[in-house]
DNA sequence: TAGATTGTTAATCGATTAACAATC
DNA sequence: TAGATTGTTAATCGATTAACAATC
């Protein structure tokens, strides 16, 4: 379908125009130019109009682009109106407020088992949902469709878990571990979060000089 | 000090350097070449040297890197030897998962306040903090020195309280929220965690035909 | 000293921006 | 039709990679 491969800088924009296009929709606006659009999400329209034609002409010369239209084929290239079920592998803090917090279902996700290995966790609910023992989770996968996992736990057992589910067909992971499972699984889906590096980057510019101004050359 | 700005893309490196240091430095490793690591990291030998000659040379000829002194001399760069104080607004879920899941004080932070809205959550112990009223904040902000806030609440709330903050003199947020911080406040030091957009990335790559072989150019 | 590996400059590559013809 | 704004090509900019002289 899509002649030339998407660089990664294209696809990491897209859930930012989404959610912006969402935004826009919910307020009622019924469409946009490039141009003002790069001023709400402080880019260029040049920027814009170069992203989304890389998945097709979506707008319409003399008038812009539909909101509402264009929020939808985003939708569409990110796969949001797919169905895909997903198990949460680690149920401590993390894993319990990801579960809670975020709504799967905006992005056609559905959580269908979570596990743990505490034997005092195993058992309890969460949202509509009795934590399972870890130990049950090939079983689980075999019988069930899974399509995602979700890793809430330490680097040490991540690197087991992802093996049985690997092995089980689940080649997409939600990685919150530090395990680097791209090292031994180089065509798997996989999207890490650091939230570590994140705050290492805020300390590094908190302290910096915010003074764009001042450019001594010396 | 420092003769040019450094990019972007270089400082979003610096945590996954230290990180990995810190791990090679926990496993007893003493020194390091550039090639070592940049396939331990699977980025190029250049690109490492390239990056930490930013800051200094803290390579030897014909020896590599000192991976404790690396660790320590990135880690000053990204200022984690220096004491900050930081507070978290929003006790949800997500809130409380990040400050009783993080270890703050390996990053030179230290959790001095924690507050809410809700008079149920007020008064709750978050670690061995009491939860605070958030009408209570500017108060708090004057009387203690706050150098940096975590916004665990919804964009409209965001709001209302980086006003407060950036009035207090509270100028770096980590912000879990929505809302676009920058917008309003340009020089605010700000680091946005946005799961969702990290979600529809993973979403979007699981239904790619992961096949890096097939090159079909028709 | 010879070997190894950095620091740094030059070459390449890719991503962003600018420009403009196409077209609604 | 005239005006607006896209889609797309060309120009620029910045980041990555390669190469190699400096040096431990």
């Amino acid at each position: 379908m899509q002649g030339k491969t998407i660089s990664q800088s294209v696809i990491r924009r897209l859930p930012r125009y989404y959610r912006f296009l969402e935004e826009l929709h919910r307020e009622g606006m019924e469409k946009i130019s490039s141009r003002e659009l790069s001023e709400r999400m402080r880019l260029t329209a040049s920027q814009i109009r170069q992203d989304l034609n890389c998945f097709g002409g979506f707008g319409q010369q003399g008038y812009g682009y539909n909101i509402s239209e264009l929020k939808d084929k985003i939708g569409t290239i990110l796969h949001l109106d797919e169905k895909r079920n997903v198990i949460l592998i680690g149920v401590g803090n993390l894993g319990r407020a990801i579960s809670e917090h975020l709504d799967f279902s905006r992005f056609g996700f559905e959580l269908t088992g979570v596990f743990d290995r505490e034997p005092s966790i195993i058992g309890r609910k969460i949202l509509n949902l009795s934590v399972r023992d870890v130990a049950t989770l090939r079983e689980f996968c075999t019988e069930n469709r899974v399509d995602m996992a979700i890793l809430c736990i330490p680097r040490t057992g991540a690197q087991e878990v992802v093996k049985t589910l690997y092995a089980c067909g689940v080649h997409a992971f939600w990685n919150y571990s530090h395990y680097d499972i791209l090292a031994d699984y180089p065509d798997a889906a996989v999207e890490n979060v650091h939230l570590t590096d994140s705050l290492m980057t805020l300390s590094y510019s908190m302290n910096e000089e915010l003074c764009p101004t001042s450019g001594s050359n010396e």
